[in-house]
DNA sequence: TATGAATGAGCATTCATTCAT
DNA sequence: TATGAATGAATGCTCATTCAT
């Protein structure tokens, strides 16, 4: 039954994924169990609340971002590194909305809740800074956090203005380019 | 008696402006009434559904920037007009993240609700965006949308964020950076 | 329209007591609504929880026996006071055997929440039975809290058995007979 | 496999011994079986309902109160048995408070449910009651429902107040005292 | 056969909206 | 007309019981 377990779990984590894109996080937990195709108490015995499945999906995103944004970070050169990492947090950003409307409505609670990896993310993202700014390829007046701030903002609202792909990748080179060095302008 | 009804309606929109920028839209109508210092059944009777309130704050903050735009595009010259009124969007924004909260919440509703309204507001900015591209300081590969939806999310991420008003300014600086045309850069 | 509330208010108490006695603490709150002919939000007015309403009726009861503690110990001679007392308390527990179960099932927590109460009713069943052991009509080896743990629990298995009234003062009856001081046995 | 099968069983009736006189009767029958040490199936298996299980646990325990009841009879005079009873019956209570407290939620059900065994005990009682009186060392006005009646109350108050052995053992003095003939009182 | 995952009816509570005063 | 009490559908969550492994 493990493998049942297993199917299940993955099946919840996808449906929820799916309609809190759709529709939002304020979604009953019965509509999520529906599209999942179990039933409420099954959601609950792998999700002991409606908090923490949403917690797991928020994980999951942070997590393959910090993985990436570290390969990047070795196998391109500083310049690429980081222009790579913001086109692909902005696709990712792009395809599923649900991850920055988390981030927003978790709020002040966010940061303590997940703390860890907001930090190893930021820390990641600094290093990608660092790297550029050394190599002359940023400018040296913006901060790890503005970088996020302007991706995760960028793609919230193109996100919700109805943008496809192409749109944000433009709104997306917009603020590349206002990365730039002063000196390249 | 119509004094005291006007009265009303304007404490009312007050109150629910301040406080769905303090605790977000999901708050109870009470509050909303509570804060007004009027019973519920007389906010229904200004607004007959929680939505219409919504709506209302949403109008009158797009008229203003919609009346802005213009004010800056008949005073200034054109790269100043479109600094001057994407500076004030952000401060907006920044101020009062609800505005924004409420462009997101509102979703695909939101196009056709406030259709007219959107259709001024992008009227004026397209205005903005024309005279700055004629005049040489604004790139012509973005749209008006793309200005839109630069500014908005970047001041809702940095709302979201905790960001001060500097912060905001800052980020909003790196956008207008990157709104340079090439040959600037 | 606070004649309806206050109408309501008593409806609910009512119904919440009869039904408690009937079926127990363990109804579902839309039975004890539906019983008072309200609806659950009038009753969640009233009462914000459970609770509370559960809460309400108890001290409403003790209250009445606190009381009458202190009414019969200025009217009467001690031991017929001590007398009267324990055959009201039981009177009072027979006819509505929700204070009892209300009172086991509060357990632990129960002290902390009715703790001015319960204190206070203590502190009157010490003043009955200090008069009535001077004025040696009650034997000196047992307390407050033992008297009234004979009386509470001598009337909950009362209820629970089925015994009617005249059961229930001949089960008094004997621990009354029980209290007398040893000279007189 | 059946020597497996019957130490479940036993190891199960112990788990729901223990857990409902220290968590009442409302625990969850997963606890349960976490506590037995087996799967919540296997508890199925052994009790088809919750109820099963609470009446196999109350039908050990009206049994063994027949069997002592009986023993004392045949071993004592009869002041001594029915004081032995007692005193044994107000112990076993007091340590484990869940046999009343399911008395009780039983309620009118359990008469049905356990008449057998209730009639059994009330016979035994009976019988203990008759040689008492015969022998003078009882009053002749009460029945063995009030006698076993007036101990369980006790008995089951003083479980809820946190009353300890001794102060159960006061309180069941007091009844006996007070079930002396009037002749000695 | 033992396990524990799955089920879903049921419960306490909230809140947008209506309506008696 | 303003008030706030009343309403009840909807929501997150629990737990007795069933069933696939």
């Amino acid at each position: 039954m493990r493998a049942d377990a297993q199917r299940n779990h993955e099946k919840i984590l996808a449906a929820a994924e799916e309609i809190f894109a759709l529709d939002g996080v304020a979604v009953p937990i019965d509509s999520v169990a529906e599209r999942a195709g179990v039933g409420v108490g099954t959601l609950y015995r792998h999700f002991p609340t409606k908090e923490s499945l949403y917690e797991a999906i928020v994980i999951a995103r942070l997590s393959g971002l910090v993985e990436r944004a570290d390969d990047y970070r070795r196998r391109l050169d500083p310049a690429d590194a980081l222009d790579a990492f913001l086109r692909d947090f902005a696709r990712q950003a792009a395809e599923k909305q649900d991850l920055f409307e988390a981030l927003d409505q978790a709020g002040i609670d966010f940061k303590s809740r997940f703390a860890g990896l907001v930090d190893e993310l930021n820390h990641h993202v600094e290093a990608l800074r660092l790297s550029a700014v050394n190599a002359g390829s940023l400018r040296d007046d913006v901060n790890s956090g503005d970088i996020i701030n302007l991706i995760i903002g960028t793609c919230h609202a193109a996100g919700h203005s109805g943008a496809d792909g192409e749109d944000v990748q433009r709104l997306v080179s917009v603020v590349i380019a206002g990365l730039q060095p002063l000196a390249r302008r």
